[in-house]
DNA sequence: ACCCAGGGTCATA
DNA sequence: TATGACCATGGG
C-alpha cells in the first residue's frame, strides 16, 4: 500500500470517527437521487428536500410524473430548489433520457463508462451530478469530487499547489483506494460534513478530527 | 446587508 | 485555456 492510499485511508478513519455514518444519499428511490442530484446544485439540500416534499406530494416523483408535468407547473413545484426555470428544463431533459433507456432500471444498468458519457450529453448534467448518480443511484464504484474535497486536499498538501482538475482529485481517490461503493459514498458524504461543520464553523480549525494531518489544525491556525 | 449553498453553461479574450 | 456572468431561493 502506498503513502497516500495509507494517508487518504486514516483521513476517513478520523472523519468516520468524528462524525459517524451520514447516511448518503438521502432518498426513497434511484429516481429520487437523479433528481436530487440536479436539484442540489449549488443549492442548499434543506431546499431540495422542499422541491422534493412537493414533487411527492403532487404524486410527481416518477419519470413519468415529471413527463406529464408543463414546463410551468414543474417551475413552480421546484421553485425552492433555486434557479428552477433552469432546473426544469434538466429535469425534463433527464427524464426524457430515462423514458427513451426504457426507465430508470434501463439506463441505469448501461455499464459505467457508457452511463456516465450518457448522462454527461444531458444539458445541465456535468461530472460532479453524473458521478454522484453512477455512485448513489447506480452503485458504482465512482469518487464524487466537490468543491469542499479539492479545498481540503489542498489544504492537505495532497494536490501540490497547481489548480485542480475534477478528474486528477478523482483519479487519487480511485487509484489509492478500493474500489468500493460504500466507502466511496459515506467517504465523500464526511468530506461535506466536515467542510460545513467544522472547517467552515471554525475557521481557527481548533479539535480538527484530522489532528496533525491538518497543516491548518492546533492552535493558532 | 452580505455571503453562501452537496454546479453547469455560455460569452468573451 | 481561463476567467466572469448568470441562474434564484432560503438561511446564517
Amino acid at each position: 500500500m502506498s503513502q497516500i492510499a495509507g494517508l487518504l485511508l486514516e483521513i476517513y478513519r478520523r472523519l468516520l470517527r468524528a462524525y459517524g455514518p451520514q447516511g448518503w444519499w438521502p432518498a426513497d428511490t434511484p429516481f429520487e437521487v437523479m433528481v436530487g442530484a440536479l436539484l442540489t446544485q449549488a443549492t442548499a439540500w434543506r431546499n431540495v428536500e422542499r422541491a422534493i416534499a412537493r414533487l411527492k406530494e403532487a404524486g410527481a416523483l416518477s419519470p413519468k410524473g415529471i413527463a406529464a408535468l408543463s414546463q410551468r407547473r414543474l417551475e413552480e413545484l421546484i421553485r425552492p430548489s433555486g434557479f428552477f426555470r433552469q432546473k426544469a428544463r434538466r429535469l425534463k431533459a433527464l427524464v426524457e433520457l430515462v423514458l427513451n433507456q426504457g426507465g430508470v432500471e434501463g439506463l441505469l444498468s448501461l455499464p459505467p463508462e457508457e452511463l456516465r458519457e450518457t448522462l454527461l450529453s444531458v444539458p445541465g448534467i456535468g461530472p460532479e451530478t453524473a458521478d454522484s448518480i453512477l455512485l448513489y443511484a447506480a452503485g458504482h464504484p465512482v469518487f464524487v469530487v466537490d468543491a469542499y474535497t479539492i479545498r481540503i486536499l489542498t489544504r492537505l498538501g495532497l494536490l501540490g499547489g497547481e489548480p485542480a482538475r475534477y478528474e486528477e482529485v478523482q483519479e487519487l481517490f480511485e487509484k489509492n483506494l478500493p474500489p468500493d461503493p460504500q466507502l466511496y459514498a459515506e467517504y465523500h458524504a464526511l468530506l461535506v460534513r466536515h467542510a460545513k461543520d467544522h472547517c467552515r464553523a471554525r475557521p481557527r480549525c481548533g479539535g480538527c478530527p484530522l489532528g496533525e494531518l491538518c497543516p491548518a489544525s492546533g492552535r493558532g491556525g
